[in-house]
DNA sequence: TAGCATTTGTGAATAGATTCACATGCTGTT
DNA sequence: AACAGCATGTGAATCTATTCACAAATGCTA
């Protein structure tokens, strides 16, 4: 545990943030940096100075003043912080276009993130190999992941189906879910359900070029 | 132009939220609902509908005192606002992992954005053959962009080439561009770009379980 | 060791987003 | 045609997030 910040409450964009710092330190921990200032972090995404600061003071002081952050040591507290210092056991359900993906996309895996169960619920696709992980069958959704300490799920299904295998999931005890599906699920206030809508970045840039202000359109 | 509302800035998260109905509101058709109300819609997207009213209010009155709003008109009326009411022509550049998955995927078409070409640098993929569009070698990137009207490009490649393409694009003359390279790409200030980060959905939840404090983690 | 140049950490100020609350106007009923 | 019931649209109030601005702390140089 960082520090004692149970009570103040953090905001999302304050953890979506540290998600960027902890990649830009990544890089700067390559480009052997020993040090680094908010001025610096902030021009990298984007961001003031200011803010940079004030997120990470939610959770302590990892600087040293008139010198920065100490790359390679804020990295560390930044995974603690997210939870990246441990692995985490994900299972993925549906292997159709978008799951195919995720099975093979490194960033999950270098963060952590082990996708140690696939499940579908074609008969083609049970028993075939992915990138060295077996199909299951979703018929024995819950036993297996509670029987494999599954923590995460990844919902990679139709959105028709999508809700009745999200029910089963959270019966698995499961309180983490990241849906990919086109549709609002419904969970109990104890599960974490993230949705990830790839159009809707689309449609902010269709909404921006039929406006055409100006500007990035960047975070 | 829907409304006079050159001079108000609206906010990103209000257009994500417009993204959000629009997509409630394509539900609704199809269960034959006449009208919505704020309330009803808010319900749907777990937002409040103060919420609601005030975000359609930026653009227009829409709905009707003691009614609410008509179902079908108001969908159309979001799509003019978003830009979806016409077809977007789409590049794709990367046919790894995630852009094999972004051609087979639905909601792209269902919301007018036509993938009409893709490109790659692999020889064993260029000339194949994906859902109908056949890989073009990305050496004329900018010519077959600019002789095919390309108005998006979407940007699925390794992260170490992602900004000399991003160059290329914009030599071009393209203004949006969605990029799910997993790097902080430059761009002039009349480009807008989105960045789509699959990592930060999953970051968010490792964090909150971590943390276990609870709430569903819903936006 | 004194002084200068930095840069953090953080209350206070500002800006921005959300929610409240209610006047306004529409529908349907008697 | 008057009334009851709804639900919008919107200024005002509140709540949240960002930025400002500066005291405090450190490194470096002479």
């Amino acid at each position: 545990m960082i520090s004692e910040s149970k009570k103040k409450k953090i905001s999302e964009s304050t953890i979506r943030r540290l998600s960027l710092y902890y990649r830009v330190l990544s890089i700067l921990e390559k480009e052997n940096y020993e040090t680094v200032s908010s001025k610096e972090l902030a021009k990298r995404e984007k961001l003031t100075p200011a803010q940079v600061r004030k997120d990470l003071s939610f959770f302590g002081s990892f600087g040293t003043r008139g010198l920065g952050y100490p790359v390679s040591e804020l990295k560390k507290q930044i995974a603690e912080i997210l939870g990246l210092n441990r692995g985490w056991n994900v299972a993925l359900i549906g292997v159709g276009n978008i799951g195919s993906a995720l099975v093979g996309y490194k960033e999950f895996q270098r963060q952590g993130f082990n996708i140690k169960l696939i499940f579908d619920n074609d008969q083609r696709k049970i028993g075939s190999n992915h990138k060295g992980i077996i199909v299951s069958d979703i018929k024995n959704l819950e036993k297996d992941l509670k029987d494999n300490s599954i923590e995460i799920v990844v919902v990679a299904v139709p959105a028709t189906v999508a809700q009745y295998i999200v029910d089963d999931v959270i019966r698995a005890g499961i309180k983490g879910i990241l849906n990919f599906a086109s549709v609002n699920l419904k969970v109990p206030d104890d599960v974490f359900l993230r949705n990830e809508n790839m159009s809707m970045e689309l449609e902010y840039l269709s909404f921006a070029l039929s406006n055409m202000k100006n500007g990035t359109g960047d975070d």
